[in-house]
DNA sequence: TAGATTGTTAATCGATTAACAATC
DNA sequence: TAGATTGTTAATCGATTAACAATC
């Protein structure tokens, strides 16, 4: 495929543009441009025509680009065409807030089973899900095929979850535990830490 | 000060070091070397170097860097020696979980104040707080001095709420809504969707 | 046609890495 | 002393921007 040289700093900008031209589509807007849709994220319209282009000739000279069509054309090379089924371990606050998230519909993902390792909380439900046991979780999530993981488990324990989710075949997690995690190459992890995204901000206040 | 030239990429990555030093403190390991530190966080030691030596000259040669005084320098730098309140705005599920979260404790942040616009739910408790209405966003923020908000209210009103906060003098928002939000230059903003996380990386995948 | 906007090239700018003298 | 590791320099590598011919 065209995948393996394309740097990561292009693919991660690749989301923030789709959600961009979705927001557009509602609007019942039919097409933009560089410059507009780049005035939108705040990236430059020369970074989003170079982006873009990594991947074919999805503008016409002169009118832009059909928001419908590169929304189509995104979702293919973003792989969001398809729904991917989703486990989200860790039901405290935070893995119950993203069991009940509304906001994965139409975005390529929909939660599919959820763990915990507390006895008083596996079999109960949460939303529509009966919480499975941790203990389960590499057997459940092999025979389900399930390759998308959110972590959501107390740092001290998200590293060894972390390994069980590898053995079990997940390749991208999305983790919210406040640790860096070591995974295999082929895995993939985007970390989502509150206290980080704060920190990066109290740097430029006075 | 020595603020204005470093550079934004150095600046983000700092918090992720001083995470892993306070995990190495944890387990009462005194010192520590780029090489070691690099390997926990996945960077290279050269960069931890010249990443820090932006900022002072923090290590020995032959020895390396003192944890505790390398988290110490890192928590000045970052202004996190200070505990900084911040207003969460929006109190569905993730907002709830953020109001009860544990992780911001010696991170640098304190949940002051919760609101949300639901007529319902403002005047409940969630954990020690009493919603206030969004109504009284811009009095209540200017008069406490917040200026950190983590905002968690749906898309369609998230840029309205946003102004809102700007008026009120925030100048650093951490977004969990699925959008992206214009700001007058001096705010700063970090996000935090889930799908765009996740998006990142089923490019990746076959 | 005239105006607008693409895709692409070359130039610029910035970030990362390798290497090593200094020194603990 | 011998070994280890820093802080820094110069070289490399990669990303962004400006500019414009092509063309809708």
């Amino acid at each position: 495929m065209n995948n393996l040289d394309i740097p990561d700093i292009i693919i991660s900008r690749l989301p923030i543009y789709l959600r961009a031209l979705r927001h557009m589509q509602a609007q019942h807007t039919q097409t933009t441009s560089s410059q507009e849709l780049g005035a939108r994220v705040g990236i430059s319209a020369a970074q989003i025509r170079k982006d873009l282009s990594q991947f074919g000739e999805f503008g016409k000279q002169g009118t832009g680009y059909n928001i419908g069509f590169l929304i189509d054309k995104l979702r293919e090379i973003l792989k969001v065409v398809q729904v991917w089924d989703v486990a989200v371990i860790g039901m405290g606050d935070m893995g119950h807030a993203l069991a009940r998230y509304q906001g994965f519909k139409d975005r390529g993902f929909r939660v599919a089973m959820v763990f915990d390792n507390n006895p008083s909380k596996v079999g109960t439900k949460v939303e529509s899900f009966v919480i499975r046991s941790t203990q389960d979780l590499v057997t459940s999530i092999k025979q389900s095929g399930i390759k998308v993981a959110m972590l959501c488990v107390p740092a001290a324990e998200a590293q060894d979850v972390t390994d069980l989710l590898v053995e079990a075949g997940v390749k991208a997690i999305l983790n919210y535990a406040p640790i860096s995690l070591s995974v295999p190459s082929g895995v993939r992890v985007q970390y989502l830490d509150p206290s980080i995204g704060l920190q990066r901000m109290t740097y430029y206040m006075e």
